[in-house]
DNA sequence: TAGATTGTTAATCGATTAACAATC
DNA sequence: TAGATTGTTAATCGATTAACAATC
């Protein structure tokens, strides 16, 4: 039906709600495209380009209504629905991703696995022994699995995550994930984004 | 000198030094765009326009020396360089960045302040007011300042550590940053990288 | 109405891919 | 040498921007 959106497109998705929800916060009823290209520092001819690019959203000589605006775009994430969450991978970084609480409303961490569960205490969220992952993913309904586990360990348990029926990762892993092409998988990796920091702070004023 | 190179290459310098090295660790010694490509998913002819654009890496009919392409893809980075880092907030997310192993040598994480810093313990590292952010920049070297801390200081966070004279900012909070010209930011978000991921999962086969 | 601002087409710009001569 | 693979140009593709008619 509709056309495919562009990667580029929905790369940005989530900064217009993040900037639309702020607007929504502090009251705003409307918006023009001019002003949110004004605070991301992109063009208004993009911002119009890529809501048009879902629908009509917005009103000739008005602008876009800031609360129709926020729902249409959580509307398309999907983040009105709920998604149930497991962590495996109990580390600093498992913890913090249970701990966080920015994800939104619709995000729960039902369950995070470990290979040493023992003695880990993370209040209402279970932690459970990485033998019990299959047996857990048939009786409850798991949407993502976050990798929080080491480099080495990551392939692994991937293929064991998917085994279990998982079909969405986001890995936290910095390693290429090589899985069956109906698995979806979103990487965010903290060295990359510090290399590229690394990059340009020691490539400033060349010449 | 060297003409300026796209953004769109820097995003995968990271990704090329990840697998060089992966490959360096396996004991490969030498390797094509085309095997690099294989496991990146990406094509040759992109492998090798990407290395180009920074010099003759290569050669002809053999390919390219694992060990040299990982040491220029570091220095290209400035991997190879010390970097002292601080981090502002001593949550989960600055405490896992803190304890993170896998960021190389060169990094070194040499402080983290928060406004309550009373009972955190984090090792070796030392964890200081707030208040003594100023005289801590002013008496030790900080090429790059960490923002962990709630989306809502993020903002007055971040105009104290440019204040402070720090230069460099690698910003985990999810708010837009406005900042002078002169000093770079490099945004890793969370919920940016979740939304993405759930966009894919709730648009999965249209149609 | 007059002014404002969207929705959308067309033009520009940049990034990716294909192709192949150079050369090891 | 013959085979392989880079370096690099040219062609294609996709993404961004400009412009303006539509319309509130």
């Amino acid at each position: 039906m509709e056309k495919t959106v562009s990667p580029a497109i929905i790369k940005r998705l989530p900064r217009y709600y993040r900037v639309v929800s702020h607007l929504f916060g502090e009251g705003q009823t409307k918006v023009s495209s001019r002003v949110i290209a004004q605070i991301m520092d992109v063009t208004a001819s993009q911002v119009r380009q890529d809501f048009c690019s879902f629908g009509d959203y917005g009103q000739q000589g008005y602008g876009y209504d800031v609360k129709k605006l926020k729902d249409e775009l959580a509307n398309i994430m999907g983040l009105n629905k709920p998604h149930n969450m497991i962590i495996i991978g109990a580390g600093n970084i498992g913890r913090a991703i249970a701990g966080y609480k920015g994800f939104g409303d619709g995000f729960e961490v039902t369950a995070v696995f470990d290979i040493a569960p023992e003695g880990i205490d993370l209040g209402k969220i279970k932690v459970l022994n990485m033998s019990e992952l299959k047996d857990y993913c048939g009786k409850n309904p798991v949407d993502i699995a976050v990798i929080a586990t080491p480099g080495k360990a990551a392939a692994q348990v991937a293929a064991e995550v998917v085994d279990a029926g998982v079909k969405n990762i986001w890995n936290f892993a910095p390693t290429e994930l090589a899985l069956p092409g109906d698995v979806l998988v979103e990487n965010i990796s903290m060295s990359e984004s510090l290399y590229v920091l690394c990059y340009y702070m020691n490539n400033r004023q060349e010449g």
